[in-house]
DNA sequence: TGAATGACTAAATTTCTATTTTGGTCATTT
DNA sequence: AAATGACCAAAATAGAAATTTAGTCATTCA
């Protein structure tokens, strides 16, 4: 069996788009890069759409097995939501492809890096919708939507972290982590 | 007593800055509307941003105004505070200039109305975080950060007005006006 | 003989330059 | 003294020319 040419494109591939971004990744190069031919690319995969898609997959795939690494049944919900959000945003900082996709975003707001950070949401979200299920049937939180909880998660999660200190001092990660559950979990009526 | 020309161009560049946002309003323009030579409007503003400032000024005093007609200290802080919500969601919504900025920010990324949208959402906080005092003096509501607690607020509002939407069936303005004290109010905590 | 390839092309993007527009000034007018 | 609009440098736009790129396919290998 000779060397496996579809591996060694989406090697490639990955390597070049956390590297140079979506728009600036071109065929020639993930060929190059991969020691392929550039047609060789198209008996794979029918576009660099799909291409792209395909890389995407593979790190939500990777996101979704470092969250459960350090989900822990034994502990109490709001303990184990904050440890999840905060890896997955680590992750994400850290993730050479996310940072270059927000970044394309926010300086050329190219359509399909876009489209790939709605993705990586979207799949945190559903993950999260999973665990205020298993919650909520536990008797550990109250009944509520699911995918609506699960949003409103995240988003406050994203506007402590992120939103916030686009316009104050950044808050530290034990602050969020006592945040969270102060407005969530007790909730702001007086005892 | 002659014309107030210093009123005529403010008149002007508000009808101008809302019908085609900030970049699209020239000077030239703005003169003519107000029937004023060009050179009047440096006399009382030194430059197109002061003038815009000033209608981004006045804005904020309606919305502030606006805001106050509809809190009834009567009322529970919840109450209130989604009345106001709505009200001044409602009320950019209708209002041209800030559909206008919003849309220029959005489309061409206008430095200056971004700017504009962040000093409205920043006017926007700062009321909310008074209203979040009071009640915290009155306790009606438990001690917190009022600046960290408006920040939620308005966050998770537009979450579940704005963001919600990008990917779901809208809510209902019910539906957020039960939501919104279900997360921040009573809290997730089983009773 | 079928998988791999890279020269090729149409379309998209970028670069360059000529032209127009615009924010701001200031000598003149009212 | 307040108001003005012709004027100017700088910025924005347009559009042609040149380059790059996604995707194809006839040819080459293994």
């Amino acid at each position: 069996m000779t060397v496996d040419r579809r591996k060694l494109i989406i090697e490639a591939a990955a390597k070049s788009f956390a590297l140079f971004g979506y728009k600036a990744t071109t065929m020639d190069q993930v060929a190059k890069i991969a020691g392929v031919g550039k047609g060789t690319i198209y008996t794979f995969f029918a576009n660099k759409e799909e291409l792209f898609q395909e890389i995407m997959n593979k790190l939500i795939q990777e996101m979704k097995r470092v969250a459960e690494e350090v989900v822990d049944p034994e502990r109490k919900f709001f303990d184990n939501l904050h440890r999840v959000l905060e890896r997955l945003l680590d992750f994400r900082e850290e993730h050479e492809l996310a940072i270059k996709l927000t970044q394309e975003v926010k300086e050329i707001g190219t359509q399909m890096a876009q489209e790939g950070i709605q993705q990586i949401e979207k799949a945190v979200v559903g993950y999260i919708r999973i665990q205020v299920k298993k919650a909520v049937d536990k008797g550990e939180i109250k009944p509520c939507d699911p995918e609506i909880t699960a949003f409103v998660m995240l988003k406050l999660y994203m506007a402590l972290t992120a939103d916030w200190k686009k316009s104050h001092e950044p808050l530290g990660k034990g602050q969020v982590a006592e945040l969270l559950p102060f407005y969530l979990q007790a909730g702001l009526a007086p005892d």
